[in-house]
DNA sequence: AAACAATAATAACTATACTTACTATTTTAA
DNA sequence: TTAAAATAGTAAGTATAGTTATTATTGTTT
């Protein structure tokens, strides 16, 4: 079997897909935000209050990575960090106004685009894909 | 529908995955190579004296992060390069012997890993999986 | 309580991954 | 044939994505 019909290279190339299609929409809507720090974000607006540890836990990354994300949401005015009460090692987030409207603004743009990342599949195909997708990461 | 179940969030996670199962068998087998790495080895050995921006295209990347990948490949010793002589831009990169006996290794071990990588799947399921995946990419 | 293990965050480091800009060259076109 | 457009590679900058080590703090165990 050749390399590139490997299913790695395969999934490296829906990766790669799919955040083209994330940024290219958020672009034309003139939105600076990238898909991890969405996801980032509405891991914190899920759960007010979490801390850096949870948030990696939710999205499935590593701290030191997370961390960065939430630098740049910190950054941007997006987030708001404060050390915990009962664990002063933690920093509880939660989002800002601000980061509370810009989800909101793009929520509808982001469901939108889902639909576009799996394109030349028809719905019942994009369902079997998503449905294949969760097997393989229950399995993790 | 929530961030978790959004297609682009399970494709990201499935890449995760899949680098993370890369990593593990080659670190099984003490060999130092990440799938890119190997990915680029294996277009520069299906076409010897390709150029960078050859070796970008065949698997789809830019040439900037390919140039880097093939930087660390070189200080390895597994590939060199020379200045084309009917296009002084360019660079024809070849592999070395060791560069050959390194793929020569790798090659069986790739091979049966990408079992693992949809691990919880059937044949046919699978199969199933990378067709979809294989249709969308063509769309694109 | 003191020693120890465990945890949260950060720092430092490596490797992608992409964009824009720049240099050197080559090709195309006026 | 010379000016303009295109191309190959690199540089610089940003953002993941992960590992290992360190610091601060908390929990556990003697």
């Amino acid at each position: 079997m050749h390399a590139k019909s490997m299913a790695g290279h395969l999934i490296r190339r829906l990766q790669q897909r799919s955040t083209h299609v994330f940024s290219k929409h958020m672009q034309a809507a003139g939105i600076d935000l990238t898909s991890v720090q969405f996801a980032a974000l509405d891991a914190i607006i899920a759960e007010p209050g979490i801390d850096q540890a949870g948030v990696a836990a939710a999205i499935a990354y590593d701290r030191a990575t997370i961390g960065g994300v939430i630098d740049r949401l910190e950054h941007k005015g997006l987030v708001a960090r404060t050390v915990a009460k009962h664990d002063r090692r933690a920093r509880e987030v939660r989002v800002t106004e601000q980061g509370q409207a810009m989800f909101d603004n793009v929520l509808p743009i982001v469901r939108e685009l889902q639909d576009d990342v799996l394109d030349g599949l028809s719905v019942d195909e994009k369902h079997q894909f998503k449905r294949l997708a969760q097997i393989v990461l229950q399995n993790a």
